[in-house]
DNA sequence: CCAATGACTCCAG
DNA sequence: CCTGGAGCCATTG
Protein backbone atom coordinates (compact mmCIF):
# COMPACT_ATOMS: atom_id res chain seq x y z
CA UNK A 1 0.00 0.00 0.00
CA UNK A 2 1.59 3.24 -0.91
CA UNK A 3 -0.46 5.75 -3.09
CA UNK A 4 -3.26 4.39 -5.29
CA UNK A 5 -3.82 1.15 -3.29
CA UNK A 6 -5.46 2.59 0.06
CA UNK A 7 -6.12 6.31 -0.03
CA UNK A 8 -9.45 5.97 2.48
CA UNK A 9 -8.32 3.18 4.89
CA UNK A 10 -6.15 5.56 6.77
CA UNK A 11 -7.59 8.98 5.92
CA UNK A 12 -10.99 7.69 7.00
CA UNK A 13 -9.21 7.63 10.95
CA UNK A 14 -8.95 11.44 10.61
CA UNK A 15 -12.55 12.08 9.41
CA UNK A 16 -13.52 9.72 12.60
CA UNK A 17 -11.78 12.10 14.41
CA UNK A 18 -13.22 14.93 13.39
CA UNK A 19 -16.48 13.41 13.43
CA UNK A 20 -16.14 12.10 17.10
CA UNK A 21 -15.35 15.90 17.83
CA UNK A 22 -18.17 17.18 16.40
CA UNK A 23 -20.35 15.31 17.66
CA UNK A 24 -18.91 16.48 21.10
CA UNK A 25 -20.13 19.55 20.49
CA UNK A 26 -22.75 20.55 23.35
CA UNK A 27 -26.47 21.94 22.23
CA UNK A 28 -26.65 25.73 21.88
CA UNK A 29 -22.43 25.70 20.98
CA UNK A 30 -20.33 26.37 17.95
CA UNK A 31 -17.08 25.30 16.78
CA UNK A 32 -14.35 26.43 14.34
CA UNK A 33 -12.36 24.55 12.01
CA UNK A 34 -9.14 25.81 12.87
CA UNK A 35 -10.32 24.75 16.88
CA UNK A 36 -11.09 20.96 15.72
CA UNK A 37 -8.06 21.00 13.53
CA UNK A 38 -5.94 22.12 16.15
CA UNK A 39 -7.01 19.70 18.51
CA UNK A 40 -6.27 17.34 16.26
CA UNK A 41 -2.80 18.35 15.77
CA UNK A 42 -3.27 21.71 13.95
CA UNK A 43 -1.21 19.47 11.24
CA UNK A 44 -3.84 18.67 8.33
CA UNK A 45 -4.45 22.74 7.68
CA UNK A 46 -8.31 23.84 8.52
CA UNK A 47 -9.37 22.92 4.70
CA UNK A 48 -8.72 19.35 5.49
CA UNK A 49 -11.41 19.91 8.45
CA UNK A 50 -13.90 20.95 6.32
CA UNK A 51 -13.22 18.49 3.91
CA UNK A 52 -13.97 15.88 6.37
CA UNK A 53 -17.47 17.36 6.61
CA UNK A 54 -18.19 17.12 3.14
CA UNK A 55 -17.24 13.56 3.29
CA UNK A 56 -19.74 13.42 6.36
CA UNK A 57 -22.52 15.14 5.14
CA UNK A 58 -23.93 11.43 3.75
CA UNK A 59 -23.08 10.49 7.63
CA UNK A 60 -25.34 13.34 8.21
CA UNK A 61 -28.15 10.40 8.90
CA UNK A 62 -25.88 8.08 9.72
CA UNK A 63 -23.47 9.72 12.42
CA UNK A 64 -25.23 12.31 12.83
CA UNK A 65 -22.68 14.83 12.75
CA UNK A 66 -23.90 18.23 13.65
CA UNK A 67 -21.86 20.24 11.01
CA UNK A 68 -24.30 23.23 11.54
CA UNK A 69 -22.06 23.53 14.78
CA UNK A 70 -19.25 24.39 12.74
CA UNK A 71 -18.35 27.33 11.35
CA UNK A 72 -15.28 29.23 10.07
CA UNK A 73 -13.09 31.54 12.37
CA UNK A 74 -15.51 34.19 11.60
CA UNK A 75 -18.31 32.41 12.68
CA UNK A 76 -19.69 32.62 9.42
CA UNK A 77 -21.93 29.84 7.69
CA UNK A 78 -19.39 29.44 4.88
CA UNK A 79 -20.74 25.87 4.09
CA UNK A 80 -24.45 26.39 4.62
CA UNK A 81 -24.50 25.82 0.73
CA UNK A 82 -23.91 21.89 0.88
CA UNK A 83 -26.48 21.42 3.09
CA UNK A 84 -29.54 20.07 1.75
CA UNK A 85 -30.92 24.25 1.86
CA UNK A 86 -29.57 26.67 1.94
CA UNK A 87 -31.59 27.76 5.14
CA UNK A 88 -31.04 24.44 6.88
CA UNK A 89 -27.67 25.35 8.70
CA UNK A 90 -29.49 28.67 10.16
CA UNK A 91 -32.55 26.76 10.95
CA UNK A 92 -30.47 23.58 12.71
CA UNK A 93 -28.74 26.52 14.67
CA UNK A 94 -31.90 29.02 15.48
CA UNK A 95 -33.31 24.99 16.46
CA UNK A 96 -30.38 24.25 18.96
CA UNK A 97 -31.38 28.37 20.09
CA UNK A 98 -28.19 30.03 18.77
CA UNK A 99 -29.13 32.98 17.03
CA UNK A 100 -27.83 33.67 13.53
CA UNK A 101 -27.61 36.93 11.69
CA UNK A 102 -26.85 37.72 8.09
CA UNK A 103 -25.20 33.93 7.87
CA UNK A 104 -23.37 34.80 10.98
CA UNK A 105 -23.60 33.28 14.58
CA UNK A 106 -24.25 36.26 17.12
CA UNK A 107 -22.50 36.23 19.97
CA UNK A 108 -19.97 33.46 18.36
CA UNK A 109 -17.19 34.33 20.61
CA UNK A 110 -19.10 33.42 24.03
CA UNK A 111 -21.17 30.35 22.09
CA UNK A 112 -17.72 29.29 20.85
CA UNK A 113 -16.41 25.81 21.87
CA UNK A 114 -12.90 24.79 21.96
CA UNK A 115 -12.18 20.47 22.36
CA UNK A 116 -8.79 21.55 23.17
CA UNK A 117 -9.80 23.70 26.43
CA UNK A 118 -13.05 21.71 27.16
CA UNK A 119 -11.80 18.42 26.54
CA UNK A 120 -7.84 19.14 27.37
C1' DC B 1 0.96 11.34 -12.97
C1' DC B 2 -0.20 16.23 -13.12
C1' DA B 3 -3.43 19.94 -12.50
C1' DA B 4 -7.36 22.24 -10.37
C1' DT B 5 -10.47 23.04 -6.55
C1' DG B 6 -11.91 23.85 -1.82
C1' DA B 7 -17.18 23.94 4.55
C1' DC B 8 -9.93 27.75 5.97
C1' DT B 9 -6.39 30.82 8.02
C1' DC B 10 -2.76 34.14 8.25
C1' DC B 11 0.08 37.99 6.55
C1' DA B 12 0.78 42.09 3.99
C1' DG B 13 -0.65 46.50 1.68
C1' DC C 1 -10.14 49.60 9.04
C1' DC C 2 -10.80 46.93 4.97
C1' DT C 3 -9.27 44.22 0.84
C1' DG C 4 -6.27 41.08 -1.50
C1' DG C 5 -2.99 37.43 -2.07
C1' DA C 6 -0.31 33.34 -0.69
C1' DG C 7 -0.01 28.96 2.03
C1' DC C 8 -1.41 24.23 3.31
C1' DC C 9 -3.08 19.50 2.50
C1' DA C 10 -6.24 16.19 0.85
C1' DT C 11 -9.80 14.87 -2.65
C1' DT C 12 -11.31 14.80 -7.31
C1' DG C 13 -10.91 15.18 -12.48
Amino acid sequence: MKSSDAPSNEGRNFFQDVHEVVRLIPPGRVSTYGAIAHYLGARHGARMVGYALIAAAPALGLEKVPAQRVVNRNGLLTGRHHFSTPTAMQEALEAEGVRVENDQVVEFKRLFWDPAQELE
